[in-house]
DNA sequence: GCTTAAATGGGGTGGCCCTCCGGTTCTGTG
DNA sequence: CACAGAACCGGAGGGCCACCCCATTTAAGC
């Protein structure tokens, strides 16, 4: 869905659009300054615009952040097509849970809006994101499995939700961005000293 | 610090002593109706008290959080204490995760409130469960290294931050206890499909 | 230019957190 | 028992917030 039009049928009046771009800008801002709970009052009053008018363009919350969130969401569905051509398979699918952690640590309230997308599964209240993120990651998890680098029970969704766990956990603390990739290593290889050291995110 | 004392030096006066007993009880139940996020007037007013008299007891959610699961986590605490005699120190420490995991999972807002504890690393603030089962488990931990079945770089904090994030992430499913114990596991074990199967967290 | 449907935003409602302060209740001392 | 002082209480109020209603404004198409 372009961000400007709202059907196929009819296309948005000029100061709609205008209003909608002006409230996204400054709910980028106000998020990543605040996180996923930043104040919609505040961001309607930085876009200039009366809070009714951003409730009307974003019946929700996390309406408004799928929309604030998708660019950086497209980026890492296209990384991963570009992964899937990857020599090692186990090793392209660690690259991307790794590259996923990073634009979540450094996109304040991603993380959250990731979660809430992914819980209540219903795209018309805003799981879109989680949605594309997951048909994006299915194909590396295939073929890492095929390759007899993942194990068969371990779904796409387990190691999303295990990034964006690690994400939100690490999200408040200073050096976040090293904490989640040490983390997400530990959590692919295992604690045991053995564990093949070959899983690093990079 | 016992709950019905205010410091050694001075007792609380009988009536106070009763209100701070409503408010636990009323906290309890209102935090495991609605999380962490529980409304604090709400709590004041099922305990039958003035907010400004909850706000006196407990000067931030945290605290109250902390004096509402003191008792959870001194269970666990003591759990951590009888594992230590087991014989296989890596299982031991592997079933007492499992253990926070449960209860973590089983008593909304546990997570929050250990996690919200961590990154305030300040007891005055309320940080003294998190320390608790901080400390509890590192004797677990130094045990499960020395006898080589854990990675020398590994922290107690990393694993704890790693069971807290699992339950924060699957506290909304409707299956969480199972999904988040398959994490768990998961993430113990690792990805790869030839990891030792001996990690169960029973 | 004029009509009309779409879009706007000020203001209202109800909720929340937190603090102040006049009134109340307990406690131990005379 | 009476009482004075300290400890404690809780209603009221301020500041902030999400969300909705509706009179008014504005763009679009003729």
């Amino acid at each position: 869905m372009p961000p400007h039009s709202r059907t196929a049928a009819r296309p948005m009046r000029a100061d709609a659009r205008r209003n909608y771009d002006r409230i996204l800008a400054a709910a980028a801002e106000a998020v990543a300054e605040h996180g996923a709970e930043a104040s919609l009052e505040e961001i309607a009053r930085r876009a200039g615009v009366g809070s009714a008018t951003l409730h009307r363009h974003f019946p929700s919350r996390q309406l408004l952040l799928e929309a604030v969130f998708r660019d950086k969401v497209e980026a890492l569905c296209a990384t991963a097509a570009g992964l899937a051509a990857e020599p090692d398979p186990g090793q392209a699918l660690a690259n991307w849970l790794g590259a996923v952690a990073r634009h979540v640590v450094t996109n304040r309230g991603l993380a959250a809006s990731l979660m809430r997308g992914a819980h209540d599964g219903d795209p018309s209240l805003g799981a879109t994101c989680h949605t594309m993120i997951t048909d994006a990651g299915a194909d590396l998890l295939a073929r890492a499995c095929r390759a007899n680098a993942v194990r068969r029970d371990v779904s796409i969704t387990d190691l999303l939700k295990l990034v964006n766990a690690i994400c939100l956990a690490v999200e408040h603390e200073p050096d976040g961005a090293a904490q989640a990739d040490r983390l997400l290593t530990l959590a692919l290889t295992g604690v045991h000293p053995k564990a093949g050291s070959s899983w690093a995110t990079g």
